[in-house]
DNA sequence: TCCTACAGACCGACCAGTCGGTCTGTCAAC
DNA sequence: GTTGACAGACCGACTGGTCGGTCTGTAGGA
């Protein structure tokens, strides 16, 4: 039975081995990074294919080549930044903040690490703007709610690694940790409150202060 | 001196006084009610001028007189958003939380109110869209930016009044109900994250247990 | 009291530009 | 010769903005 034959694939085509496919994938990313960019500096509304293929320095032809549809597009962007940010999360950077003398000040360290290199980075901004795009738009929304989702329990999975609760147990961990994205995120949008990055950085060591002491580094 | 006669008013046009300019405020509302509910329903890319004259029955032209530029539009609602939770914030509602037994739990009821009542509301995700839009508008950025700063200034002034520190000063106050708000916007977003509204309150109702023994009603 | 003059509210046709999507064509690799 | 990577012309739909026109309410002069 045909139909079978290939499960729906979250959003980025199928990927053939071979010089070939490595040049495809090379193309996809470099789309992807260019609606990035977009993303980031144009937000959703104006970022249009004509904006993202010109940035990327291709064709028409090459976006709807690799990319059916917008939509299609913009589901592998954000497959990719969820995918980036759970990587460089995880394993990566975590040796930049683990060498500090005690433990209090490292969770406070990789607080300020999600914050400033994880949030309010071109790939944080992007982010966001597909989330809000996801909230109304329903075909996108819909398209990616499984990733979203996914990846979620994916990080909540990874945190309870890195973290344990003084409090109460583990779950209380995830859900601390989903406070602290939370808030990041939102201060993406209170940039607009302030009058200078450091009334912003005021609210975000405090928030950090408020909230170290209920994590405890395993 | 003519130019200091009309101080620059931030977007509504001047009205006339008399029924004529009486009926222009009513329509002047009604297009900005429509304006926030196509940016709750649809988000800000598909918040169009047409969509928001249907919504508001009436003609294109209607929105053009009363607003010459959809930037125009957008700052007005903006305004219109702000003066309205600015006025429900500190007055009418706070009867409702007001009559519970001990100080903690009126706290607590009134960071639940903060997030149910002001910002999971068509009006709350209102603002959401036109902020992130101002991000990456610039020129909406510029035109909306002193009202916001203001708005900002005026709900930091408020605050203090409900609020008093019970671990610093009354700044931290101010920095405390910013980051409420800061939290409550990111949650907007996060739902995109979460199966059900259960996993949300969970997330919220930990934050308000984190937050309520900061603050402490005068 | 009537007439005239005018301002403001509102209408809808129209414009140039941009949108996402479709389609045909070219070319190199296998 | 078939295939996949890419190019670019093209389409209808829609965008925000402009503009001439209509209707209504108000004010001033006779």
């Amino acid at each position: 039975m045909a139909h079978a034959a290939q499960i729906e694939k979250s959003a980025s085509p199928s990927t053939a081995p071979g010089p070939k496919g490595q040049q495809a994938d090379k193309t996809r990313r470099a789309i992807c990074d260019a609606a990035i960019g977009c993303l980031d500096e144009m937000g959703y509304a104006d970022t249009s294919l004509a904006r993202i293929q010109e940035r990327a320095g291709l064709s028409r032809g090459a976006l709807t080549h690799h990319f059916p549809t917008k939509e299609a597009l913009i589901a592998a962007t954000l497959d990719m930044l969820l995918g980036r940010s759970v990587m460089t999360g995880k394993r990566v950077e975590r040796a930049a903040w683990s060498k500090l003398p005690d433990k209090d000040a490292q969770v406070r360290a990789h607080l300020k690490w999600l914050w400033e290199r994880l949030v309010r980075t071109p790939e944080g901004r992007a982010l966001m703007e597909i989330l809000m795009a996801a909230r109304t738009d329903k075909a996108l929304g819909k398209r990616t709610a499984k990733s979203l989702i996914d990846w979620d329990a994916r990080m909540g999975a990874a945190i309870v690694d890195v973290y344990e609760s003084p409090d109460i147990d583990d779950a209380d961990v995830v859900t601390l940790w989903a406070i602290c994205r939370v808030f990041m995120r939102g201060m993406l949008v209170h940039e607009r409150f302030t009058r200078n990055r450091a009334e912003e950085t005021v609210i975000v060591d405090r928030f950090i202060e408020l909230i170290a002491p209920h994590l405890k580094l395993r």
